[in-house]
DNA sequence: TTAAAACCCATGTTATTCCATTTAAAGGAT
DNA sequence: ATCCTTTAAATGGAATAACATGGGTTTTAA
């Protein structure tokens, strides 16, 4: 599985334009790579981005609520309302809803920032004070992450 | 499998002609993209909408209870009776219902919600007190969802 | 006959597409 | 290493298409 990683800062156009960091684009599963979605992130003022298959996952757990429970219409009115789906243009630029802009504080410039399975788009200044917090955070609890192994190491175990 | 996501709001004219916004009308399946369906959602005053596929599949999982139970009667009544299908114009726009503007409180302009499988046409004010509850509810709820394997992966898995 | 619905066309606005230019990265040869 | 060449990525602007909306005309059904 591709993940995202690493961060670049582009320009935001007068348009709201901004090429996505070609690297993100081939890291899209295969099938994937016409869009990225786009929402809120819940923890900062910033955006948050997958691919359109982790949105459809989301989905099909909804599933897992009764159709016409209270948690269904709760969870899929906050979860899916909130969603934007933006295509590429020929060169892999997106246009960035104004709403987005703003709840990010985004003017002249978008830092993205890679996070694994998914990855952020932050103001650059916001992102650079942030990522100090999240770093000091880091030292303090670094004992708290354990490594687990991942799906291909668990495969290659069953085989052996 | 198309999602509804993202929100939009449209006027309505004084003929109660309101566009469905065209990323919706895309989202439909293909063979059922002509008309949309819809009835006063159950836990709000808005409207719930969904494609006729969506319907039949209602339908047919009232052959859950006994054909002639006491709840077979109840919920066919309720949720077939109260439907209205509703057919597009040439520009993508439908009339909306009085008995569901009055329902909704809408009047001048709809805002048309994503909920993934269905969506939701609300008056905008209402929807916006009504999405923050939701996701107040969300966070405090958060940890209800859980994580399925989505259909993709359940293929893989029973390939292996 | 009349009101409502379906249909048609016109317009302003917004998004998408396309092409040209600049910038940056990568590779090769001296 | 340094410079030069080649390729890819990011940026800018203009042409084009799609969409939402307003109004009018015809059809349908009560």
């Amino acid at each position: 599985m591709p993940l995202f990683m690493s961060k670049y800062t582009n320009k935001v156009d007068g348009k709201g334009r901004v090429s996505v960091p070609a690297q993100f684009r081939a890291s899209l599963p295969s099938g994937f790579q016409k869009s990225i979605v786009m929402y809120q992130a819940v923890n900062h003022e910033a955006i948050e981005c997958c691919d359109l298959l982790h949105i459809e996952k989301v989905n099909d757990s909804l599933e897992g609520f009764a159709p016409y429970s209270d948690e269904h219409d709760e969870f899929s009115l906050a979860l899916m309302s909130g969603l934007t789906e933006l295509c590429f243009d020929g060169n892999g630029r997106i246009i960035l809803p104004q709403e987005l802009m703003e709840y990010a504080g985004i003017t002249n410039f978008a830092t993205f920032a890679g996070k694994g399975k998914t990855f952020q788009i932050w103001e650059p200044g916001a992102f650079k004070l942030e990522l100090d917090i999240a770093r000091r955070k880091v030292k303090e609890k670094k004992d708290l992450l354990r490594f687990r192994l991942n799906k291909t190491e668990r495969i290659i175990k069953d085989e052996s």
